[in-house]
RNA sequence: CGGGGCGUGGCGCAGCUUGGUAGCGCGCCUGCUUUGGGAGCAGGAGGUCCCCGGUUCAAAUCCGGGCGCCCCGACCA
C-alpha cells in the first residue's frame, strides 16, 4: 500500500528562489525532482513514476509499428564519431580511458546503431528494420535551463529506421510520424507538428512535435489555415509597407550625416523603416566569400534560412572586414556599386523608391529599385513576423513552444561514412537509407505541467499522472475513517487504479494543499462529516470541482469518473 | 562566449555599508491540546556564513583569487 506517511515525497511550501519556469517550480515543490548540479536532475519516486508512465506509452506505440527495443552504451569509442565528422561538436562530452584512448559520451546514437547495422546487415532481405531504445544522452549544453526542460543529461527514446531506398524511408518516416501523433494524443498534451531545420543531424527533411507553453524555447509560426513551422524555417508573405516614398528615375544621393542605423536613417529622412534596404555584410563558407544580404528595413535576417539557401555556413562580417571586403564605411553599406556579391530577400521584389546605403560616409541613396538598378540573386532568408500571411493566406501568429519530439530523414548521412550497405537482388552494393526519431519523456512531463497547472499546483493528464487518485483520510486516530480509507484503497487497486493514500497525521489544509500540488486527477476525501452521511467526497483536480459519492459502490463510480477524464 | 545577479541551518531570507555574541519565518524533533483548507502552547535539535589566501588583536562583514548556481543574449536534434 502506498502510504504517504512512508513515501518519499518531500513537498515544499515555497519554490526554490532560482526557479523561474512553472514546471521547474512545481516539479520541485511537489517533491518529484531534485537538482544535483547545473542541468543534472534526479527523479524522486513520484517524478519517476510519471517518467515511466510516459515510457510505457512510447514503448507500446513503438512496438505497435514494429520497432524493436534494444540498448546501446552511452560510453563509446571516439572512432565512430570521427568517421561521421561529429567528433568536433562542442556539445559532445569527450574523455579518455586509462590507456589514453579517446572516448565520448553519446549525445545521440546514430553512430552506434548504424555501426551495428553496418556490421550485421548484408542483404536486402534484412531490410527494412527499425530499432529503438530508451537511453541516457549526454550533452555539454552551453546553458542548461528551466529545470528539466533543457538538461545536460536526459533519457531519450531514440528510434532509427534502416531502409533500402528513399521510398522505404518515406514509409518508415510516415509510420513514425503517425505513432508520434498517437503518443502525444495519449499523453494528453496540446501539441502540433511543424516543419523544422535539419540542424547538425544533417539529412533531407525533418519535423518537430511541439507543445505550446510559456517556458518554450522555440518560436513557432502558426496560422488558422493550418500552417505550422518553426520560425527557424518558416516562410510567409510579408505584409506591405504603407506610404512608400515616390519612385525616382534613378537613384539619387542624399546626405545622412551620422545616420548609421535603420532607425536613425528612417527618422532623419522621415520614411518608414520598411522603405529602407537593410544591407548586411556576411561572410560565406570556408572560402570566406563576402556576400551582401539585403532585407527590407523592418525585417530581420534568419541565419538558418540563409545557410540553407546558400548550402554553406555563414557569419556576419566583422567591423574591420566591412571596410576591406565591402568597400564601405560601417553604417553606409549598400548594394549599388558594392564589390561583394549581392543576395536580396524575396520580400524586396517589386519595391521601388527605396533607401539604401551609398557605400560612402554620411550618404544614402534615394529611389533605389533593386530589379532595375542592379542584378542581384534572390532568396527567402528573412525571419517571418506576426501579421505576415501564410501560403494559404491566413495571418501568421508566433508562439513559444517546447520541442517534445522530432523526426528526421537522415538519408545516407550516417550510413555512408560508417559503411552501412547491403546487396540488392542483382548483387549490387547499395547504401542503407536512414531515419531517426527522438522523444524526450522529461519534456513531455514538463510540458504537461506547464500546460495544465493552476494556482494550486499541477493538474496531470490522466494517462501520465503519478497516481490515478489520492485518498485523503481526515481525523487522526479515527478508526472508522481509516478502515473506510483502507477498504477504498483495496477496492480501487482491484479495479486497476494506482492509488496514493495520505494517512499522515497532518492538518486537513496541509493534506489538501499537498494533494493539489502533486496534481493527481482525482482526490477522494474521507472524514467524519461524510461518513455520518454515508458519503465520501470526490474532487476532480482540473477545475477543482467537488461532489459527494455514496460509500456504497464508490470504487466503481470512481473508476467510471476516472475513465471519463482527459 | 558576452551581460547581469546570487552563495548565511532542509526551504525562503535578514545581518555585510560602519569588523567584535550568527538572527527571523517556514520546516524538523519531543510532549500536551487540535483535525474539512497550510492549527495552538511549551520545550528542543540543527550553521566549516561556498572555498583558498590576505589585512586585522578580531572577518559572514574589508581586500585578492577561485568555485558553484540562476537569469538575459549568443548557442542548441
Amino acid at each position: 500500500m502506498t502510504r504517504l506517511s512512508d513515501y518519499f515525497l518531500p513537498t515544499l511550501k515555497d519554490p526554490p528562489a532560482d526557479a523561474e519556469a512553472i514546471s521547474h517550480q512545481l516539479l520541485v515543490r511537489a517533491g518529484m525532482v531534485r537538482q544535483l548540479g547545473a542541468g543534472l536532475w534526479t527523479y524522486l519516486p513520484a517524478g519517476w513514476r510519471v517518467h515511466r508512465k510516459i515510457e510505457a506509452i512510447l514503448r507500446e506505440e513503438m512496438d505497435a509499428i514494429g520497432a524493436q527495443e534494444m540498448l546501446a552504451p552511452v560510453l563509446q569509442p571516439a572512432e565512430h564519431w570521427e568517421k561521421t565528422g561529429r567528433y568536433a561538436i562542442d556539445e559532445l562530452f569527450k574523455l579518455e580511458d586509462r590507456r589514453g584512448a579517446p572516448m565520448v559520451l553519446a549525445m545521440t546514437h546514430e553512430e552506434a546503431l548504424t555501426s551495428h547495422v553496418a556490421r550485421d546487415v548484408r542483404s536486402y532481405r534484412d531490410l527494412p528494420v527499425m530499432l529503438y531504445q530508451f537511453q541516457v544522452k549526454e550533452r555539454d549544453e552551453p546553458r542548461p535551463r528551466a529545470g528539466v526542460l533543457r538538461t545536460r543529461e536526459f533519457i531519450m527514446k531514440d528510434a532509427y529506421s534502416f531502409d533500402r531506398d528513399q521510398d522505404g524511408l518515406e514509409a518508415s518516416y510516415a509510420r513514425q510520424s503517425e505513432a508520434y501523433e498517437r503518443i502525444f494524443e495519449r499523453c494528453g498534451l496540446e501539441w502540433y507538428r511543424v516543419e523544422s531545420d535539419v540542424g547538425m543531424m544533417g539529412g533531407s527533411g525533418a519535423h518537430e512535435f511541439m507543445a505550446p507553453c510559456a517556458a518554450g524555447e522555440n518560436d513557432v509560426a502558426l496560422s488558422d489555415a493550418g500552417y505550422a513551422a518553426n520560425v527557424e524555417v518558416a516562410c510567409a508573405t510579408a505584409s506591405p509597407i504603407e506610404e512608400l516614398p515616390e519612385p525616382l528615375a534613378a537613384p539619387e544621393p542624399v546626405a545622412t550625416p551620422g545616420a548609421r542605423s535603420i532607425d536613425e536613417v528612417s527618422a532623419l529622412l522621415d520614411v518608414p523603416r520598411g522603405a529602407l534596404i537593410k544591407s548586411m555584410p556576411m561572410i560565406v563558407g570556408e572560402e570566406e566569400r563576402p556576400l551582401l544580404c539585403l532585407l527590407r528595413g523592418d525585417h530581420s535576417l534568419n541565419e538558418i534560412k540563409l545557410r540553407n539557401a546558400l548550402g554553406a555556413a555563414v557569419r556576419q562580417a566583422r567591423q574591420e572586414e566591412i571596410g576591406e571586403r565591402f568597400g564601405s564605411p560601417v553604417g553606409f553599406v549598400g548594394p549599388i556599386g558594392s564589390p561583394a556579391g549581392v543576395l536580396a530577400d524575396e520580400a524586396l521584389r517589386g519595391m521601388s523608391g527605396m533607401v539604401a546605403g551609398a557605400n560612402r560616409a554620411d550618404t544614402h541613396l534615394l529611389g533605389v529599385d533593386l530589379e532595375r538598378d542592379l542584378s542581384a540573386d534572390w532568396a527567402d532568408f528573412r525571419t517571418v513576423e506576426v501579421g505576415d500571411c501564410c501560403p494559404a493566406g491566413a495571418e501568421i501568429r508566433i508562439e513559444p513552444a517546447i520541442e517534445v519530439g522530432n523526426i528526421f530523414k537522415l538519408g545516407t548521412r550516417y550510413s555512408k561514412p560508417l559503411g552501412a550497405t547491403f546487396l540488392d537482388e542483382d548483387g549490387a552494393e547499395q547504401t542503407i537509407v536512414m531515419g531517426s526519431y527522438g522523444i524526450g519523456p522529461a519534456r513531455i512531463l514538463a510540458a504537461a505541467v506547464e500546460q495544465f497547472a493552476d494556482d494550486a499546483g499541477i493538474c496531470w493528464p490522466r494517462a501520465i499522472a503519478p497516481f490515478d487518485i489520492e485518498i485523503v483520510a481526515l481525523g487522526k486516530g479515527d478508526e472508522e475513517v481509516a478502515k473506510v480509507a483502507n477498504d477504498l484503497y483495496e477496492d480501487l487497486r482491484a479495479l486497476g487504479l494506482d492509488v496514493l493514500y495520505d494517512d499522515r497525521e497532518a492538518s486537513p489544509g496541509q493534506k489538501f494543499a499537498d494533494a493539489e500540488l502533486l496534481g493527481c486527477p482525482l482526490r477522494a476525501t474521507i472524514g467524519r462529516r461524510g461518513l455520518e452521511a454515508g458519503e465520501l467526497e470526490l474532487q476532480v483536480r482540473r477545475g477543482l470541482e467537488q461532489s459527494a459519492l455514496a460509500l456504497d459502490g464508490a470504487a466503481q463510480e470512481i473508476l467510471e469518473r476516472w475513465q471519463s477524464l482527459a
